[in-house]
RNA sequence: GGUCCUAUCGUCCAGAGGCCCAGGACACCGCCCUUUCAAGGCGGCGACGCGAGUUCGAAUCUCGCUAGGACCGCCA
């Protein structure tokens, strides 16, 4: 068989993990563990200015928010370490050093060039892209298009990104670079530099950009970067994940909603589009959603349990086996933590009842009508299941000459002071016999 | 301006010459269920950018046009 591959996710740390980063990490996540290959993360720190430790230990943890785990990386270790590229300086010397040698480089001003010969054909084949071919001429060029020598080493020592990942790729035996398609105008310069140092070349993969709303690249500057403010508005991992996955991707079979365990095993690169996609928050709002549904009530109560903390709702009064069967009794409604957080909050804590519904608009002509069937309801309360408190209520509203619509909207509003919510007996049975009557006593409804 | 890339519903994707007067998902609209819907079920609206070719036949191949994107830093 063929030999494993090695590819590898390199932020520079100059920001916090980002949604057009997170993509490419997760891209090649996907591609190392479903062939079975390895996952570096090497830190391209040259970017003395810009790059700060604290970014750094962001990007991992947002990864790790995400899910994603590597194999070898500044955190880990590894035997083509280090993984910083502010320590491989003697690597991106030693090379510099033999092209200076060869003549295919110069020194000037302090800095050093990579010679550009015109007249070379550069081609490579793209694994998403198809063909390449580039003339060196146009590989790097001045405004004016005359052609620009590539600048491989600073002034300030460091090297520059076109170098030091070539020297590391290769170093590092990475055989398949996975980034985004901003990188493909910078493939040809480095193809140069793997040609002129006698490098194999590797196989590359450049995933389509991620446009936000206005069709323009994303941005620091539109909306959320970050995952985490992802993370603070209520959407889970799994469905960030799952979203991203399907950015520039889909799986063969159409399935839409998966776990990174299934997108693992439908993850194959030849499915890869080509065309930039936009960014659509609606489809993360259904796909968080789904992703919801389709948790433990347990691991959701841990998602939900700080946003209802942040609402104040006295969470700790209340056991775990209460929190996720409410949750349960929610039922898939509200497309992130926050919104299913807001929507059950009548679940912990009356005042939230209170502070919305004053109860007035319950004519007075029908309290005592309702007074004598919730009393009945409360004394037929038997074990308190939604089936049997749904047949009781159902007897006890004929025999008292009413309806659903007129007996069970009152008991809504008083049990959650919501127009909409799960069944109302749903909802009485999950809050208790106490608790019910004690809400409908508030209204003056028993 | 130059180079490279792309071009199917508003958005994300199917479609690798006949199975497509184009399929799914989100959103939107409508209907049903129901005590309510923000849950569930059913349905509707809606696209192959344009023009030439190749072919018996093109969303799929070729060319041109147009449009969009990316890049042109001693940033990565």
């Amino acid at each position: 068989m063929a030999e494993k591959y090695r590819v590898r996710f390199a932020p520079s740390p100059t920001g916090s993990l980002h949604i057009g980063g997170a993509h490419t990490a997760l891209f090649n996540w996907l591609f190392a563990r479903r062939t079975g290959g390895t996952f570096v993360l090497r830190i391209e720190d040259t970017d003395r200015e810009r790059s700060t430790k604290e970014y750094e230990q962001s990007i991992i943890d947002g990864m790790r928010w995400m899910g994603l785990d590597w194999d070898e990386g500044p955190d880990k270790g590894g035997s083509f370490g280090p993984y910083r590229q502010s320590e491989r300086m003697d690597l991106y010397r030693k090379y510099a050093d033999r092209l200076l040698s060869e003549g295919k480089a110069y020194e000037k001003e302090g800095a050093l060039f990579f010679r550009i010969e015109p007249g070379k054909h550069i081609h490579f084949h793209d694994e998403v892209y198809g063909d390449i071919d580039v003339e060196s001429e146009n590989a790097s060029v001045n405004q004016d298009g005359t052609i620009k020598d590539i600048v491989i080493m600073k002034r300030d020592g460091m090297p520059t990104y076109n170098y030091a990942v070539v020297i590391d790729d290769f170093t590092m035996g990475i055989n398949m670079v996975i980034r985004g398609e901003d990188h493909v105008i910078n493939t040809p310069k480095q193809l140069l530099i793997y040609d002129a140092l006698g490098f194999e070349r590797p196989a590359f993969a450049h995933l389509p950009m991620i446009l936000g709303k206005d069709k323009k690249k994303l941005s620091k500057r539109q909306g959320a970067t970050s995952v985490f403010e992802y993370s603070d508005m209520g959407y889970l991992p799994d469905g960030v994940f799952n979203f991203l996955a399907l950015l520039g991707w889909s799986p063969r079979s159409g399935q839409e909603i998966f776990s990174r365990e299934e997108a693992v095993e439908l993850f194959d690169i030849k499915n890869v589009t080509r065309k930039p996609a936009v960014f659509d928050i609606e489809k993360l709002n259904h796909i968080n959603q789904e992703q919801m549904k389709r948790m433990d009530p347990y691991v959701l109560l841990d998602a939900i349990r700080p946003f209802w903390k942040q609402m104040g709702l006295p969470v700790e009064k209340f056991s775990d086996e209460y929190l996720a069967s409410s949750l349960k009794v929610l039922g898939g409604r509200g497309q992130t933590t926050i919104q299913a957080a807001e929507y059950s909050d009548y679940f912990l804590d009356f005042s939230k009842v209170t502070e919305r519904y004053d109860g007035k608009d319950i004519k007075d002509e029908l309290r005592p009508k309702l007074k004598k069937i919730y009393g009945e309801l409360l004394n037929a309360w038997g074990d308190g299941s939604f089936e049997h408190l749904h047949n009781a209520a159902q007897e006890i509203f004929t025999a008292n000459e009413s309806s659903m619509k007129e007996a069970a909207t009152p008991m809504r509003w008083a049990l959650t002071g919501r127009k909409v919510s799960p069944g109302v007996f749903e909802v009485a049975g999950q809050l208790g016999r106490e608790e019910t009557k004690k809400r409908l006593e508030y209204y003056g409804l028993v």
